[in-house]
RNA sequence: GGCGGCAUAGCCAAGUGGUAAGGCAGAGGUCUGCAAAACCUCCAUUCUCCAGUUCAAAUCUGGAUGCCGCCUCCA
């Protein structure tokens, strides 16, 4: 496959370092509030990624992290009076929680920053014997940013541009304003562990470095994460490894791009972000999941609750001629029509438009394209009377749903029973727009009673009546049947 | 100020040299007591603007305009 690495700002041509085997790392949480959207869409983003690889017949090593002490989350235990470890593992049980309901599949290794602080002040050691880095008075240790002279490169900027905006916060001891930290010496009442320049903890770029050496031989494949992060976290965690173990640290580096809030960037000052769980009290998760992936990875994403239910439209059509596709081959009784050649092409063709879509950046979107078509296929010869009984239809069908499983293992979506979909969309949509069961139950009796004694004229007010509460009714061979739109 | 990205129909969105995927909305049709849902068909001679390269440009180059992101914790 073609993907695009940061480093080099192209498109390149993905090949594993070992054969077969890609090793993959992407940075997890800080475990000190809930996910919202913008991690939702990382999850997904390289979620996908992984299934993908897996499905092109690659095996995959897939780690991602959990930063458990960190500022902010010190920050938020002293604001509740608690430590830090229960706020790390309340969100991280959170994490897990909206992930499992996403479909985010775990990663292979978990690691957590805490269970690896030797490995830490290991490298902070060998960073220092290096020259790299300096131990200060105070017990902090900084890495020695000019002394690794392709810093900046994998974030477009040069050690010159950085120094316009650096600054040295009161108490740093840095010989330079670029420098960062690598180890932090504890300030009273904060959490320690011990180490050469005395009690303290690490800083966030080294655990990354030291968790992904530590489970990953360098340089490691893929090393994933926001577009934020590019500086300065994975700037500096490049420079921390490379200088360190004088090798190659990531061969390529993808980053996803940002949601955004009804077009502005979410942002604490503007209050307006978006959990996931706000998002999921709503929503089915599928439709979430669905969303995400509506955008090429790298492009902003305009998050709306238009455009969600827009997605949820859109995957509910899906789920129904899933559902028409599979109660149909379940049939009986087929003719020896053939299928118009224009049909058994255009079907042949879309599996590798598929695969091109996907092997070309990663381009769900245009995938997504493609499974419109396949359902266009699909209902084509649903609706014509004469291919609908056709053997040879029967088995476009069944490869069409063949394929919707195949594409959808890699999404990550249309995997759940067709039935279990629309009944839970019905509920869903029930409860976010307040329908009263009962009510419509009492209006559809009296409807059927009108019905019934030809008062259509009554029935269709009830009709209307309905549809202004949101509910719209379809009259079926099998009875009527109710919605909420 | 420095670095980077984006601009495709009413809206969302693919498309990096060969003549505009797909979705939503809209129009017509099938079905229906009428509807709805569902399905089918139609819906950009044109890709922000100007100049250039080329047999050929939404796609490449230069310029203009507009929007956005990063440079500080951030997915």
């Amino acid at each position: 496959m073609q993907i695009y690495n940061s480093l080099t700002r192209k498109k390149e041509e993905f090949v594993p370092l070992k054969p077969g085997h890609v090793n993959m790392y992407v940075c997890g949480i800080t475990a000190y509030d809930y996910c919202h959207i913008g991690h939702a869409r990382s999850a997904v983003v390289f979620d996908v990624l992984v299934r993908y690889l897996r499905y092109i017949s690659l095996q995959v090593t897939f780690v991602r992290n959990f930063t458990d002490v960190d500022d902010k989350i010190i920050s938020r235990a002293n604001r509740e009076g608690t430590d830090f470890e229960s706020i790390a593992r309340t969100y991280i049980d959170a994490f897990y929680t909206d992930m499992d309901r996403l479909g985010i599949l775990r990663a292979d290794i978990e690691p957590k920053a805490t269970e690896h602080i030797a490995e830490m002040i290991e490298l902070c050691e060998n960073l220092i014997a290096k020259g790299h880095a300096y131990a200060t008075p105070s017990g902090d240790v900084y890495f020695r940013v000019r002394s690794y002279e392709s810093y900046g490169k994998l974030s477009g900027r040069n050690v010159e541009d950085l120094m316009s905006g650096a600054r040295v916060e009161p108490g740093e001891e840095k010989e330079d304003p670029l420098d960062f930290a690598l180890w932090k010496g504890a300030k009273p009442g904060e959490p320690f562990w011990p180490s050469p320049w005395g009690p303290g903890r690490p800083g966030w770029h080294i655990e990354c470095s030291a968790m992904s050496e530590r489970y990953l031989p360098l340089p490691f494949d893929i090393h994933g994460g926001g577009q934020d992060l590019a500086f300065p976290h994975h700037e500096n965690e490049r420079a921390q490894t490379e200088a360190a173990t004088e090798k190659q640290f990531v061969r390529y580096w993808v980053h996803n791009g940002f949601v955004q809030i009804n077009s502005e960037k979410m942002s604490k000052s503007l209050n307006n972000f978006v959990t996931i769980r706000d998002i999921l009290a709503n929503y089915l998760p599928e439709v979430l999941r669905f969303f995400l992936i509506t955008k090429h990875y790298r492009s902003p994403l305009d998050y709306t609750a238009d455009a969600l239910e827009e997605s949820e439209r859109a995957l509910k059509r899906i789920y129904l001629t899933k559902a028409a596709a599979e109660a149909h081959v379940a049939g009986t009784n087929w003719t020896t029509t053939p299928l118009p050649t224009e049909i058994v092409i255009e079907a042949t063709a879309l599996e590798a438009k598929w695969d091109e879509s996907m092997a070309d950046d990663m381009n769900t979107a245009a995938a997504l394209g493609h499974v419109f078509v396949l359902m266009k296929i699909i209902n084509r010869i649903l609706e014509d009377k004469g291919l609908k009984k056709s053997e040879q239809g029967r088995e476009m069908i069944r490869n069409a749903l063949k394929l919707f499983e195949r594409w959808g293992e890699v999404l990550g979506l249309f995997l759940m029973p067709s039935a279990d979909f629309l009944r839970q969309l019905k509920d869903s949509r029930v409860l976010r727009k307040k329908i009263d069961t009962e009510l419509v139950h009492t209006k559809l009796q009296e409807r059927k009673q009108a019905r019934s004694e030809k008062d259509f004229a009554r029935s269709d007010a009830i009709r209307d009546e309905l549809l202004t509460l949101g509910v719209t009714i379809q009259d079926t061979p099998q009875g009527v049947q109710w919605d909420v739109e």
